[in-house]
RNA sequence: GCGGAAGUGGUGGAACAGGCAGACACGCUGGUUUUAGGUACCAGUGCCUUCGGGCGUGCGGGUUCAAGUCCCGCCUUCCGCACCA
C-alpha cells in the first residue's frame, strides 16, 4: 500500500515539467523543509520569565509507551493541537506540556516475554514516540519533559505517600481484594471486566490480604460537592459518572440487639420508614461477624461449608443477579428495636461485607433482593407501605411511595414524613441516627509488581510500619537483572535480598523493606503539577510557579479515564490544597473527551483484522492531511470511523489552499483596504466564524468555514478581482494562520511563499473589522401559511412596516395566496415574513 | 434491572435564541484539460412528480403563524453502573 503511493508519487514527479514541479504540493519534501527549522525556533516554549504574554495551560493527557504513536494518538493529539495553537495565535503564553506515564505492567510483560530489560523497552519507546510526536508537529514545550519512571518523579510519588501517611490517610488494611488465580496478582476494581481479568480473561476470585489503602472516602463529600464548580465546564456524562461512582446514600444506622451478644450490630438502611417490615436479619457471609455469629452453634459447619462454597464463586458469577440466593441460618436471633420482634439471622452473599457495616435488615415486601431471599427460605413477607400490587402475590417488591400501615406510630404516613418521623423515634430511644454511605472505597495502591514506585515503608519487628526518612529518598528500584518478574503472588521486589534487607530508621536494628510497588495511577495523579516545574530536585513542584500555571485550562483525553485518573486526580488536588501546597482544589478547569478512532464500526485490534496503522497513513498522505481528517471528521467527542473518511480528500484540499499561496502577487505588507470588498468581507467573516468554532469546540466547522474561504479565493483569482488584487493577498494570510492550528506543514510553507519570515505560528490571529462582518443586503424569505413562496434582498435595517409591505407585493406571495383573504402577517425583520391566510 | 446520551441525504456531518433543513466534505453523474489519470477545473446531486407542485430530520400525538429544535407517549442504538440495603 505504502510502496505502492510513493512509486505513484515518483512516476508523478517524473512527468512533469520543471514549472510543474515548482507548483507541486510536494508534502514530505515540506515536511523535512520545517522540521528542522521548528526545532531551531521553538516556537511553543512557555518558560521565559520576560514573557508579557497572558499565560494559558492546555493538557493533554499523556501517553503510555507501549509503543509506537497510533491512531487514537494521532487524533488526541490533533486535537489538543488545535487548542494550544489557536490560544498561541491569540497571543496567549501557551504551555502545552508532554511527558510519559512509563511505568506499569506491558513493560513488565515484555521483561517475562522475551527477556528484555523493563527499563531498556520503555525508554526506548518512549524514544520512538517522542520522535514520532515531533514529526507529528505536536506544539509541545520540550523542555518539561519528564517520565514518571524516573527516580527524580517516583522520588515524589513517595514523598507525597509519606505525606499522606503522616496523616492517616495511607494506611494497610486486610481486606478481600480481586484476585486472578492465572495471573497470581491482586487486581484493582478498574482491571477486573465482567469478572474477568482484563489481561488474561481468567475467572477473577476473591482473596484476602493486607494492601496499602489511600484514604479518598474521606474526601467523598468534597469529591461530590466540588462538582459543582465543573458543572457546564465538563462533559455532564463524566461528572454523572463520578456522582455514580462516589453513590452518596442517606439513610439510617439502626442498632439490632442479638440474643447471646453483649454489643447490637448496627445496620445501614435507605428505608428506615419500613423498620416494621423487617422479618429476618442478614450478615454478609465473608464478614467478621458472620464467623463470630456462627462460632459455637449448631450450625456453625453448615456455615464454614458454605462460606467455602462462596470463596470458589468466580466474580462473573457472583455479579449475576438472577442467580438464587443461597445463605445458612445461623441459629440466632436479632431484636427488631422498634417492636421487639424476634428476627432469624442468616449469613448469605448477597450482602457485602464492605458496604454499610456488612449486614441489613431485611425487608422482603420492598425490597427485591430480600423479597427473593424470603421466597427462597420460606421467610414471611410483611408490607408496611400500602400499594396496587402485593408483593407477597406478584413477587415482585414494591418501593414506591404510599401511606404505612403495620408500623405503630408511622400508621399513614408518607415515605419522606415516616422517614422523618422513624428517624426522631430512633434517635429519642438510642437506637438509631440519620446516616450517608458511599458506593466509594478507598484507593487500593499495593501492587505485587517489578515496574513502579516502591512503597516507601520499612517494617520493622520491634517498631512496625516505619516511614523512609526524607533524605533517604527516593528509595529506587532494584536492577530487574535476577529477579524473578513472574506473577507468583508476591512482589518480585521480595527476591532482591540485598535491597530488602535494611536497618530500621527508627532502632537501627534488621528490617525488611515494603515490597509492593504503588498503582500507576498514583503517578498520573499529580503530573500535570510538575510540569511547572519539572526539574525541581528538591521539591515536587515549587509552589510559587504552581501557581502562575495551575490550574489547568483545559485538559484533552479520552472519556476512558472519567472516573478513575479524573477522580485521583481530584483527590490528590484536594489532599496537596489541606497539606497548604496548592491553592486551588480543582485541577482541570475545562475537560473536553475525544472519542476512539475505529475501523468499520469497531475498535481496531489485531485479532479483528481491521487495524489501521498510523505510520502507513502518514507514509500515504502526510502528516497535515491526517491531522485534518481527524479534526474535520466530525464533533470531536465522536467516534472517527476510518472507513467513512477521506485523507486523501483532506490532502487535495491541503494542496488546494497551498496553491493559493503561489498565486499572490501583491507583496507582502500590501493594503487591504483598497482591495475587493466581497472578497474582503468572506475573510474576515470566515476569520470570525472559524474563532467562535474553535473556542466552542466546533473545529470541523473551523475547517469548513476554512474550506468556504479557500473556494471563495479560488473564484477571485480565476474569475473575480484578480490575483494582484490585495485582498487576494489578506485572504490567503488569513487561510494560512486558520490552518496553522491544523495542518502547520501547509500553513508554513505557504507563510513562506507569500514572502514571510517563520514562524506562521507567531503570526497571530487576524482581526476581525467589524465594518467587514455587516452585509448590505439580506435574504429575507416570504412564507405564505408557512412555506416559502418568495425571497426577496433587503438591506438589514430595513424596518417591519416596509418588509411587510414588500412581502405583500413579493409575486411569489400573491401567487400562492391566490386571492385568499389574509389573517395575519408575522413579521421577523429582516429575514423573515410569514403571510398567514385566513 | 437502574441511570444517561443519541437517532438529520448513499456516507461523515452543518443548522445562533423556535424562523430558508442538508453548510462543508466524501461518494456518485456529466463536462473541460490530458497520450494517460487515483491530477486540476466547471456543473449537477434529499425523495417523489402529471413539472403545477407534493413529501421530507427514528415512530405516533401535541403546542405554535412557524418545530430537527419545545411538550407527551413509543421504538432503536450506543455508553456507564450492576445484589451498594
Amino acid at each position: 500500500m505504502v510502496s505502492k503511493a510513493s512509486r505513484s508519487r515518483r512516476s508523478t514527479v517524473a512527468a512533469m515539467d520543471s514549472a510543474e514541479v515548482r507548483d507541486a504540493y510536494d508534502v514530505m519534501a515540506i515536511q523535512d523543509r520545517w522540521l528542522p527549522i521548528w526545532d531551531e525556533l521553538a516556537p511553543f516554549r512557555s518558560g521565559r520569565a520576560d514573557d508579557p504574554r497572558p499565560k494559558k495551560y492546555v493538557l493533554d493527557m499523556f501517553p503510555y509507551p507501549s509503543g509506537d504513536l497510533h491512531m487514537g494518538h494521532a487524533e488526541a493529539y490533533a486535537l489538543g493541537d488545535v487548542i494550544a495553537r489557536y490560544w498561541v495565535q491569540r497571543g496567549f503564553n501557551v504551555m502545552h506540556p508532554i511527558a510519559w506515564d512509563a511505568f506499569g505492567l506491558p513493560a513488565e510483560n515484555a521483561a517475562i516475554k522475551n527477556g528484555e530489560d523493563p527499563v531498556r523497552w520503555t525508554y526506548e519507546n518512549i524514544a520512538q514516540q517522542k520522535a514520532s510526536m515531533r514529526r507529528y508537529a505536536c506544539s509541545f514545550d520540550w523542555d518539561r519533559v519528564f517520565n514518571t519512571c524516573d527516580p527524580e518523579y517516583y522520588h515524589w510519588n513517595q514523598w507525597f505517600f509519606l505525606r499522606m501517611f503522616e496523616r492517616g490517610l495511607a494506611y494497610r488494611k486486610d481486606s478481600n481484594v480481586n484476585w486472578c488465580p492465572n495471573c497470581q496478582t491482586v487486581l484493582a476494581n478498574e482491571q477486573v471486566v465482567a469478572g474477568l481479568c482484563e489481561r488474561c480473561d481468567t475467572a477473577v476470585t476473591k482473596k484476602k490480604l493486607t494492601q496499602w489503602y489511600l484514604r479518598i472516602t474521606d474526601y467523598a463529600d468534597r469529591l461530590l460537592d466540588d462538582m459543582r464548580e465543573l458543572e457546564g465546564k465538563w462533559p455532564e456524562k463524566v461528572l454523572l459518572m463520578q456522582r455514580n461512582w462516589i453513590g452518596r446514600s442517606t439513610g439510617a444506622e439502626v442498632q439490632f440487639a442479638i440474643e447471646g451478644r453483649d454489643e447490637p450490630v448496627t445496620v445501614y438502611t435507605t428505608r428506615p420508614d419500613t423498620l416494621y417490615g423487617a422479618t429476618f436479619f442478614v450478615v454478609a457471609a465473608d464478614s467478621d461477624l458472620a464467623a463470630e455469629l456462627a462460632a459455637g452453634t449448631a450450625a456453625e459447619s453448615e456455615f464454614v461449608a458454605y462460606l467455602e462454597r462462596v470463596k470458589q464463586i468466580s466474580e462473573m458469577d457472583r455479579l449475576d443477579s438472577s442467580r438464587e440466593k443461597s445463605g445458612v441460618f445461623l441459629n440466632r436471633y436479632a431484636i427488631n428495636p422498634v417492636n421487639g420482634e424476634r428476627l432469624p439471622i442468616y449469613a448469605s452473599d448477597y450482602v457485602l461485607a464492605d458496604y454499610g457495616t456488612g449486614a441489613i435488615m431485611a425487608v422482603p415486601a420492598h425490597d427485591q433482593r430480600d423479597l427473593d431471599f424470603a421466597r427462597a427460605f420460606g421467610l414471611p413477607v410483611v408490607v408496611v407501605v400500602e400499594s396496587d400490587e402485593d408483593p407477597r402475590v406478584t413477587g415482585i417488591a414494591t418501593a414506591d411511595d404510599g401511606p404505612h400501615i403495620n408500623s405503630g406510630p408511622l400508621d399513614g404516613l408518607g415515605k419522606a414524613d415516616a422517614i422523618t418521623r422513624i428517624l426522631e423515634l430512633l434517635v429519642e430511644r438510642g437506637t438509631g441516627e440519620p446516616a450517608v454511605n458511599y458506593r466509594l472505597r478507598d484507593w487500593l495502591i499495593s501492587r505485587q509488581r517489578y515496574w513502579g514506585t516502591p512503597i516507601p515503608i520499612v517494617h520493622c519487628p520491634s517498631c512496625g510500619e516505619v516511614a523512609v526518612p526524607d533524605d533517604q529518598l527516593p528509595v529506587t528500584l532494584p536492577p530487574a537483572e535476577g529477579l524473578d518478574l513472574k506473577p507468583k503472588g508476591t512482589s518480585p521486589l521480595g527476591g532482591a535480598s540485598d535491597w530488602v534487607n535494611t536497618a530500621c530508621p527508627s532502632c537501627g536494628g534488621p528490617a525488611t523493606r515494603d515490597t509492593d510497588t504503588m498503582d500507576t495511577f498514583v503517578d498520573s495523579s499529580w503530573y500535570y503539577l510538575r510540569y511547572a516545574d519539572p526539574d525541581n530536585a528538591a521539591a515536587a513542584f515549587d509552589p510559587a510557579l504552581v501557581r502562575e500555571w495551575l490550574p489547568v485550562d483545559q485538559y484533552v483525553g479520552g472519556v476512558t479515564h472519567a472516573i478513575l485518573h479524573l477522580l485521583y486526580s481530584r483527590f490528590f488536588t484536594k489532599v496537596l490544597h489541606d497539606m497548604g501546597m496548592l491553592d486551588f482544589t480543582e485541577p482541570f478547569t475545562r475537560l473536553l473527551n475525544q472519542g476512539m478512532v475505529v475501523m468499520d464500526g469497531s475498535a481496531m485490534s489485531k485479532s479483528r483484522g481491521n487495524l489501521v496503522r498510523l505510520s502507513d497513513e502518514l507514509a500515504e498522505h502526510g502528516v497535515d492531511a491526517i491531522r485534518l481528517t481527524m479534526v474535520f471528521a466530525g464533533p470531536p467527542e465522536d467516534d472517527i470511523d476510518w472507513a467513512d473518511v477521506s485523507p486523501s480528500g483532506s490532502r487535495k484540499f491541503l494542496a488546494r489552499a497551498w496553491r493559493l499561496s503561489g498565486d499572490v502577487t501583491s507583496m507582502p505588507g500590501a493594503d487591504p483596504s483598497t482591495g475587493d470588498v466581497e472578497l474582503r468581507k468572506a475573510t474576515h467573516r470566515a476569520v470570525h466564524d472559524a474563532a467562535i468554532a474553535v473556542e466552542t469546540f466546533r473545529f470541523n466547522v473551523a475547517v469548513a468555514r476554512t474550506m468556504e474561504l479557500v473556494n471563495a479565493t479560488r473564484k477571485a483569482i480565476d474569475s473575480g478581482c484578480g490575483a494582484a488584487d490585495p485582498a487576494v493577498r489578506e485572504a490567503v494570510e488569513a487561510i494560512a494562520i486558520m490552518l496553522s492550528i491544523v495542518a502547520p506543514y501547509t500553513a508554513e510553507d505557504m507563510w513562506s511563499r507569500l514572502g514571510h519570515e517563520p514562524t506562521v505560528f507567531l503570526a497571530g490571529w487576524p482581526a476581525v473589522d467589524p465594518a467587514l462582518l455587516v452585509e448590505d443586503t439580506v435574504t429575507c424569505v416570504v412564507q405564505v401559511g408557512g412555506k416559502v413562496r418568495d425571497r426577496l434582498e433587503v438591506p438589514p435595517s430595513i424596518s417591519e412596516e416596509d418588509l411587510r409591505d414588500l412581502a405583500l407585493a413579493a409575486p411569489g406571495a400573491i401567487k400562492a395566496l391566490d386571492g385568499a383573504a389574509i389573517r395575519t402577517v408575522v413579521v421577523r425583520a429582516p429575514k423573515l415574513v410569514n403571510i398567514v391566510p385566513a
